[in-house]
DNA sequence: GCGAACTGATACGGTAGCGAAACGATTTCC
DNA sequence: GGAAATCGTTTCGCTACCGTATCAGTTCGC
C-alpha cells in the first residue's frame, strides 16, 4: 500500500471525489448513510442496527431510517436473525456492490489525476 | 505527491475518514455543503452563487441555502461585489479554515493508519 | 412460567433539505 | 432612457432527516 497523503493533497482528493459524486446522477446519500453503506460492504458480517448505531455514535432510529431509505434504493437488504429473532442483520445486494465499486473507481480516478 | 490508491484502499480510507467525521461533534454538513466548502477554501476566489451552482450541477437556491446554513455556522461569509452589485462573493472565515484543517488532519491520520 | 431486559421499529413535533417558479435589484444593450 | 438580461434571494408545496419517547416482539434469568 502506498497511501501517503499530506493534508493539502488529502483535501484536494476529497473535494474532487465529492464533486464527482455530487455531479453524478447517483443516489444522494447523507454522510451517515454513506458511512453505514461503506461499513457494511467493507467489514465482515453480521451487521446489526444496534452495532451500527454504537459504531457511528447515533441513536437506533437513525440507523433504521437510513436502512429504510437505502433499502428502498436497493442498496441494502434486511433479514431477521434466525438464531436470535430480535436481531436484524443487514445484508449486501448486487446493486449496492455496484454502487460501492463505482465509488471506489471515482476516488481512484481523482487520485490519479492529482498524482500526476 | 504520492497518491497511489487501489479501489479497496480508497474505500477503506473513505470509510474511516467519514466515520471519524460522523463520530466527531462537528457540524453535520450534507455532501453538497461540504463540496462547496472545500471548493471555496481550495480554489482561488472569487466564488459566486452562480459559479458554484454550475460547478455542482445544481440550482441556485441550493447554493443560497447552503451558504445560509454554513454562514450561520460561521464557516463562510457573503459580501456584495462592489464592481457588479448583482454578484455575491463567498469569502472564507477563520472558523471555516480551522474546520477545513481539521478535516485534512482526519484524512491524513486515517490514511496513515491504513498505510502501515 | 413470568417479569425483566433487550432489539428494532414507530409516532411525534420540529427542522432543513429539495425543485420550480416568481421576485427585487442591478446592469447591459440599443 | 427604457426594455431586456442577469444575479441572488424568496416563496411554495413537498419530502426526508433529527432526537425523544414509546411500542411490540423476543429472549433471558430465576
Amino acid at each position: 500500500m502506498s497511501v501517503h497523503l499530506r493534508a493539502s493533497e488529502a483535501l484536494y482528493l476529497w473535494r474532487s471525489a465529492m464533486l464527482s459524486m455530487v455531479r453524478s446522477d447517483g443516489p444522494d446519500l447523507t454522510q451517515r448513510q454513506l458511512t453505514i453503506l461503506l461499513h457494511v460492504y467493507l467489514e465482515p458480517p453480521p451487521h446489526t442496527v444496534r452495532g451500527l448505531a454504537a459504531l457511528l455514535g447515533v441513536t437506533k432510529p437513525v440507523i433504521t431510517r437510513a436502512l429504510d431509505t437505502m433499502g428502498a434504493m436497493g442498496l441494502v437488504h434486511r433479514t431477521r436473525d434466525k438464531a436470535d429473532r430480535r436481531n436484524v442483520v443487514v445484508q449486501r445486494t448486487v446493486e449496492g456492490s455496484e454502487y460501492i465499486e463505482m465509488l471506489g473507481r471515482i476516488i481512484v480516478r481523482e487520485g490519479e489525476e492529482l498524482g500526476v
